[in-house]
DNA sequence: CTGTTAGCGCTTTCAT
DNA sequence: ATGAAAGCGCTAACAG
C-alpha cells in the first residue's frame, strides 16, 4: 500500500483539500475547530505523512539546508556540524552534508546540488582557500545530470538568490554574505600574550597553507601579539604546512632540522600541534619539557591527554547555531562574532 | 530572474519537453544525436539545473539518503559518516543527517522525516539501545506538521518499504534488515588474548550501558577470551557506565573506590578509556604504569598522545561505504562484515 | 471560514 | 526516434 495522500485525508474527513492542507501545514489561515478536529483525526487514522518533495515543489523551496565542510571527520567541523544540526532541528529544517576537501570545484558542485534541491540556504564552513574564489571555473553537476558548465562561486551564490536561498559563511567572510566570524586574530594575539607572560621568549609558528584565511589570521595575530611584547620571530621559524596532523608533523620536522630549537612552538591547529608533538618525540625530545607546544581549537578528545595541550577554546557548536540563525532570520544582524578562551595547560608550562 | 525550467530548455532547443527530459536525465530511451546536441547546448546556455523536488515528485522518490547517528560530534560516528558521505557522493546521492542521542522517540521521528522526504533509504548507525525497540511508542513528527501519532520502529520501517526505501543498519542487526556488522565480539576476544600474552593477569572491564549491544558484545568477547585463558573476572570488576568520556571517568572512579586495583582495565570505547585515564590520574596513579588501560575504536586523534592507547582499530569509513552499497544494491549480500585489528601501544606495556 | 481550481517542474505512458 | 498529454501531491490564489 502506498502512502496516504492529503486528498485521502480530506476525503475521509469530509472536507476539501484546501482545508486539510490548512489544518495540517500550519498555514496562517484559520479553520473551524470542528473541521480541524476531523482532519486531525483522519490524518492520524490514516497515518498521514506529508510528501516533502510535493510540498517543496508547490512552495518553491524545501526545508533543507546544505552544510559544506572540508572534511567531515575533522573534529573542528564536526563540532560546528553538531551545532548546525541541532539548531536546524529546532527550526524544523533538515541538513544535508557535502564535503569539499577544500576543492573549489567540488564546492561549487555541491552548491549547485543544494540549489537543485531547492535548499532554503547553505552554510559554508570556513577554511576555504582564498585567492581562488572568483577565478575558478568548475563543472557543476546536479542530480539530474546535465551538460558540464562553467560557473564561479559568485555566480553560484547569485543563483541561490534566485530561489530565495541564503548562503552564509562560518569563520570566513566572503563578499557581503552573512557570516559568523571567529576572533582568530584577537585570540591568537591573546595566546601570545599569555605565553610571554608564562615566561617564554623564543617562538616558532607552524602555520597552515598560505591561502587559508583562518591560518593566516592566527599567525598574524600571534606574531602581532609577540611583536607588541618586543619579540621578533625569525621568518625562518614560521613554517607552513597542510592544515592537519600530518602538516604539523611535516612542519615541525622541517623546523627541527634547522639549527636553533625554539622554546615554544605555536601550531595554528590542535591537529597540527598533535603532529608537531609526535615529530618532537621522534627527535628524541619531550614536548612540554624540551619544547613547549600550543595549539588552537581545543578539540574535546585532547582534553584528557598528557601533557595537556595549551590551546584556545572556541565555541564551535555555538557558531553552528548562529549560522542557522543567520539563515532563518534575514533581518537580523548579518555579522555575528564568536570569541573564545585561552586554555593554559602543561604543554607550555615552564619547569 | 527565476531558475530556468526544462520547458525553457526544450523551447530553445526546438524540441519537446519529453525529448529534453530524456537527454538531460539519463533515461534509457535514446535520442538522436542531432537533437541531443541541441538540447545539451540549450541547457548549457541557459544554465539549466534540474528542480530536485519536481523530479522527486514525478519519480516517487528523491536521491537522498538519511543518516541517523547518536551524536554527530563523536569520532566514532564521524568516521562512519565520512565513509557514507563519500560513497553517497559517488552514487549521486546526497545525505541528510539526523541525531538521535540514543532516544528511540527521536529515532522514529527522524525516520518519519526521511520518509516524508521520500529518501531512497536510511542508514541507522548502531549503538542503539536494545530491548526497547518494538515497544516504544513515539510521536512521529514530520516537516508538514501533522497530528501526533504513535508508531513503532517496525511500523516505521514497514512504512519505508511502501515508498521503496531501504533501511540498513551499521554495527547492530535489527529484524532482517541488511546490516554492516562489526566483529566486536571476536575482536574483543583477540584483544584479551593479546593482553594476556603481554603478561597481564588481573582485569577489570568498563562496559557501556546495559542495553547497548555494541558494548555488551565487546564485554562478552573480552570475558570469553580471558576465560579461555583461565582468567576469571570478579563481577565486581565489571562496571557499566555511559558510552562516552564521562562514562569512563565515572566507571573508573567507582572501580578505584573498591579495594583491589586491577592490573589492566579494558574500556569498551576509546572515549571511555580517556575518561578512565583521567580518573586514574586523579587518583594519583599513572595510567600505563600503575594501571594498564585498553580501549576500542582507535580514534585518530588519540594516535599521537602519550601514553599511546592500546586499542582495536576499526575500518569505520569502510563500514560507511558498505552501508551505501547495501542501500544501492538490493540484490547483493545483505550482511557485510568488517573486522579490525589489535593495536598494542604503551598504555598496556608492562614495565 | 470553506471550497474550487490552477498550477509547481518533471517523468512517463501512449501514440505517431 | 519524437511528441502530446496525463498525472505526481500539494499550495495558494480566487471565489463564495
Amino acid at each position: 500500500m502506498a502512502q496516504t495522500t492529503l486528498y485521502q485525508v480530506a476525503e475521509r474527513a469530509g472536507v476539501s483539500l484546501a482545508t486539510a492542507s490548512r489544518v495540517l501545514n500550519g498555514s496562517t489561515r484559520q479553520v473551524g475547530s470542528e473541521l480541524q478536529a476531523r482532519v486531525l483525526a483522519a490524518a492520524r487514522e490514516l497515518r498521514y505523512t506529508a510528501n516533502g518533495p510535493a510540498q517543496a515543489m508547490a512552495r518553491g523551496h524545501s526545508n533543507t539546508v546544505g552544510l559544506l565542510v572540508a572534511d567531515i571527520a575533522d573534529p573542528y567541523f564536526t563540532q560546528i556540524a553538531a551545532g548546525v544540526v541541532d539548531a536546524a532541528e529546532q527550526h524544523g529544517l533538515t541538513v544535508t552534508m557535502g564535503t569539499t576537501d577544500r576543492d573549489p570545484v567540488r564546492e561549487i558542485g555541491h552548491l549547485a546540488g543544494f540549489r537543485s534541491q531547492r535548499a532554503r540556504g547553505v552554510i559554508i564552513v570556513g577554511s576555504r582557500l582564498v585567492g581562488v574564489d572568483g577565478a575558478v571555473a568548475a563543472s557543476a553537476d546536479n542530480g539530474a545530470g546535465e551538460a558540464g558548465e562553467h560557473t564561479t562561486l559568485d555566480e553560484e551564490i547569485a543563483a541561490f538568490a534566485d530561489i530565495d536561498g541564503r548562503v552564509v559563511m562560518i569563520s570566513q567572510p566572503f563578499a557581503d554574505l552573512p557570516v559568523v566570524e571567529v576572533a582568530n586574530q584577537e585570540l591568537a594575539h591573546e595566546l601570545a600574550d599569555s605565553l610571554v607572560e608564562q615566561g617564554h621568549t623564543t617562538f616558532a609558528v607552524l602555520g597552515g597553507p598560505e591561502g587559508l584565511a583562518t591560518a593566516r589570521d592566527r599567525v598574524a595575530g600571534f606574531l602581532a601579539g609577540l611583536a607588541e611584547r618586543g619579540i621578533e620571530v625569525d621568518p625562518e621559524h614560521v613554517v607552513a604546512g597542510p592544515f592537519n596532523r600530518d602538516g604539523g608533523h611535516l612542519a615541525m620536522t622541517e623546523l627541527l632540522e634547522r639549527t636553533t630549537t625554539p622554546g615554544c612552538v605555536f601550531a595554528v591547529t590542535d591537529a597540527m600541534a598533535l603532529g608537531a608533538m609526535a615529530a618532537i618525540r621522534e627527535a628524541g625530545l619531550v614536548p612540554g619539557r624540551d619544547i613547549a607546544v600550543a595549539g588552537f581549537d581545543n578539540i574535546p578528545t585532547l582534553a584528557d591527554v598528557q601533557p595537556g595541550l595549551t590551546t584556545v577554546d572556541l565555541p564551535l557548536r555555538e557558531a553552528g547555531r548562529l549560522a542557522i540563525e543567520l539563515l532563518t532570520d534575514p533581518d537580523g544582524e548579518p555579522v555575528r562574532r564568536v570569541s573564545g578562551q585561552i586554555v593554559l595547560r602543561e604543554s607550555t608550562a615552564l619547569p
